[in-house]
DNA sequence: AATTAATCGAGACGGTACGTCGGGTCTTATG
DNA sequence: CATAAGACCCGACGTACCGTCTCGATTAATT
């Protein structure tokens, strides 16, 4: 996963790549994969919207599963957070960024690329993980934050409150998917400030 | 999804048909798809594992997808969490059956499919609720138990605590699944108690 | 060929046989037979078409061929030409009647048939022998009038007559065939004229 | 009829169509034909016995029968006969080149094509010109050579004679093909021998 | 009148081939 | 060299038809 494109080493003789090629292919295989899901997404397709031969793609990419991969690796977001000053203002801002990320194209397509991928066995089955290493990223930040600010907490309490915080996002937008209607920035400030809420306090 | 495999209402002319064939279709195709995953699942593979000529499945469904949405629909379980006595243990218990699920390979695909079919338009976009519903059901038992014995709570705190709870099972499945390693009921046990510690009591 | 529907030796038990249903399964056969050719004759469509179930047409006939084979045989005609009192009148006559006999749906079936059987082996094969036994069935009648009035002519003369007369039928009905455009009962005349004259008379 | 497999116009980019693949593919064709008929013809053989994936097939060919008819127009003979001096000796030069045609597969197979396409629209319906073509070419070539000798004869004879001689020597392939026996060279001769006295002299 | 035996319609069944489509490879002519 | 174009082999797709089978519903002839 963390394997970029172009692996060739140094030549310089002949034709170089065309310089926007690798974005335009990660744009259309995201937007593909968004509109037409796994059973849809086609190399024939991407090439076609990204304007590129086929055999451009293949001599960048082993197959369409990487290729897939790398698009989504390409468009994660470093998502840190704005420091808001508490944690609880920091956990809600991370919230809705990821919110605003998996209801996006690529932020969708990597979600369902991890769990495709984890049905494979290693190298591509790692890619499962990017969904889990692009929350734990923003989270560290958070947390270390946290720690300056002394908003203390246990390692393990953290740990849980990333999974919680993680997984009802990832349960939420799976619901809203399956809704097929527009959500709103109001909602998603609602959702994100009642989740926050809620992990925060506990059942209590 | 609520859709069974035979939408013909009435007609009690021409030869029936064979009884055993939807369930052995069922086990065909969830065997298939949780040994070859879904690039290796194909229907041919399907049909002979389960004895049956290709056409026989496609007079009862569609397509592909729709044969393996139904067959991981008839496999959901209800899970019914047994009453442990104090809320705490009833969602122990929950956690527990519901990471043997997913764990499992009909689960599992139950997981995978609702994440491929919200990119799909109605009515087979709806199957990703069932993942939703099963989960639903069974919450709905233990907080009508939890509110008999008065261990109340408000009902927004308990669709926080459904979803952060399914969510983190998700995404630790997620997690889990692309490690490729056996897990033992130990380890599910440890984690149930740490996610229902944790969502129960919150940061505090 | 010279089977019949039912070799049912005698038993009187049971429901009769539906009597028209063979008249119609053998119209529609060659219908459907001369509309669609044999690649796209179908036994559903005969059914369909003569609103029978399938499995009434197994429990007369063995198999495709056999079926379309006895409804050819069935309107057969047992073209005698009428006594015109000269051979060549009676040639012209006989040779009307063929033309018009392969231009119909039945006679033009009886062609295809002939020449698609041909390629197979006994006995169906001998199927192709029928579109001769009409022609030489009529031949003999003329022969034998003409022999009765004395207008002799070797045997030998007789079958190369009825070669080249039937031959050159079938070749002019294959071009008109292949123009699609109607044929009036004038053309066909002028047509069988001119055709007589020439066998009767030869390049001279 | 007369088109060619290949009408892409002029575009020279991507890779070249593979040079032998067409005749391979003509001669798998008419073997497979030949061996098994028109039913066990099957596309699947065909491209496994000319080395070559389905797909290749349907890019040059839009069906079974469009392939099969230019497989059989590949092979259409531009039957010259020698020449032999006189009409006569001509006539039965042709006649035994057509006799041996039709009685080989290729030969043959055009015949069932060209009975096939007959019932079918343009543009494939003039298939079934071939066969009349392919008679027609050689006996164009006959009736000049006659006319240059001095061996005059009104237009109209020869077009009833080339129709009495291509179609008896149909029929008479016919009978001989629905025999299934092997026809010695003598017994052709023979044959058109027979014929061509017949044709030239008429019942006299 | 009850039983028996065959036919009828409908349509599901196991197969096999169809013609299409996509993956990943290969081969050309053009930058 | 890389590229675009696109043909190539392979194999799965979903459809159509064959000839078989199993139903419930007739329809006589035989008890």
């Amino acid at each position: 996963v963390s394997e970029t494109a172009s692996p060739r080493p140094s030549s310089r003789r002949g034709r170089p790549r065309t310089p926007g090629a690798e974005d335009r292919l990660f744009q259309a295989a995201l937007e593909e994969y968004g509109e037409r899901g796994w059973s849809g997404f086609t190399m024939d397709a991407v090439a076609r919207r990204a304007g590129v031969g086929k055999s451009t793609i293949y001599l960048r990419w082993r197959d369409k599963d990487t290729l897939l991969a790398d698009a989504v690796e390409a468009r994660r977001p470093n998502a840190q957070p704005m420091d808001t000053g508490t944690l609880r203002g920091d956990l809600e801002q991370l919230t809705i960024n990821l919110f605003h990320f998996y209801l996006e194209p690529a932020g969708w397509a990597t979600l369902r690329i991890a769990v495709d991928a984890a049905s494979y066995p290693e190298p591509l089955g790692r890619f499962a993980d990017v969904v889990a290493d692009v929350h734990r990223d923003a989270m560290a930040v958070v947390t270390a934050r946290a720690t300056e600010r002394g908003e203390r907490a246990g390692e393990a309490a953290f740990t849980q409150l990333s999974l919680s915080l993680h997984g009802s996002i990832t349960v939420q937008v799976l619901n809203l998917r399956s809704q097929h209607r527009p959500v709103s920035d109001e909602e998603i400030a609602d959702r994100a400030a009642a989740l926050v809420a809620f992990v925060t306090t506990g059942l209590s």
